[in-house]
DNA sequence: CAATTTTGTTCGATATATAGAACAAAACCA
DNA sequence: TGGTTTTGTTCTATATATCGAACAAAATTG
């Protein structure tokens, strides 16, 4: 699934049953901007929220900030990212090190 | 306490022993605009970056962008464990197993 | 110490976020 | 049906995020 940043607005945004110039106004934004942030258009460059703006927008909705960027971002992930540390913070530092490494460098492998 | 953000990304990036350049670099920004982030001047209206470079700069301090954003939040274990975890889930999957056997096997080798 | 390299600071130029209309479509209602 | 009100869309103007390069300070080295 992954929802773009744009969608997951949108999303949230009907599900409050808000209208966009209901949201402009509660995150106090205009709703031609809003519009521009949920509909990417395929000729002009995606628009880039300030994370201020963000923030607005995601109090309103309810949500977070991190969840509305995070592209990976899944409701269910709490209890395997539980399991997950409590494993990883078992091993000895110099190992933690090593795989923060790994993580750092594959993550940004392309 | 509650750090601001400038203050927030200043201490993390010190943490992690990186000049701005160095900074700069791994979040693909300029040093000169991470230091005005990091140095709002009295005079100067203070600069609100956007939500993209927020999370490149909290990526590479491993944070979360709403510990950032929030000027209430402390630089506590959970917050490292979440911007951990969110790197590691964004591995493609094979090298997310690579990473879990890893942690596996260390973990049992004492 | 002087010279060189690294780090931090300032400033002007450019790109882009964002607002404010005006316009279009749809929804509502007599 | 027609108009009226709400909702969505497009365009242009302005503010501001962000960069690059030049300058300053500090740290390092020999």
């Amino acid at each position: 699934m992954a929802l773009s940043l744009g969608e997951k607005i949108q999303k949230h945004r009907k599900e409050k049953g808000y209208s966009l110039d209901k949201l402009a106004e509660l995150s106090e934004s205009s709703k031609s901007y809003l519009w521009e942030l949920e509909n990417p258009r395929p000729g002009k460059k995606a628009v880039k929220p300030s994370a201020e703006k963000l923030t607005q927008i995601a109090s309103v909705l309810s949500v977070t900030t991190d969840y509305l960027l995070d592209d990976t971002a899944q409701p269910d992930e709490e209890v395997v990212k539980e399991a997950f540390f409590r494993k990883f913070s078992k091993l000895d530092p110099k190992d933690k090190e090593r795989i923060e490494e790994m993580i750092e460098s594959w993550g940004k492998r392309k």
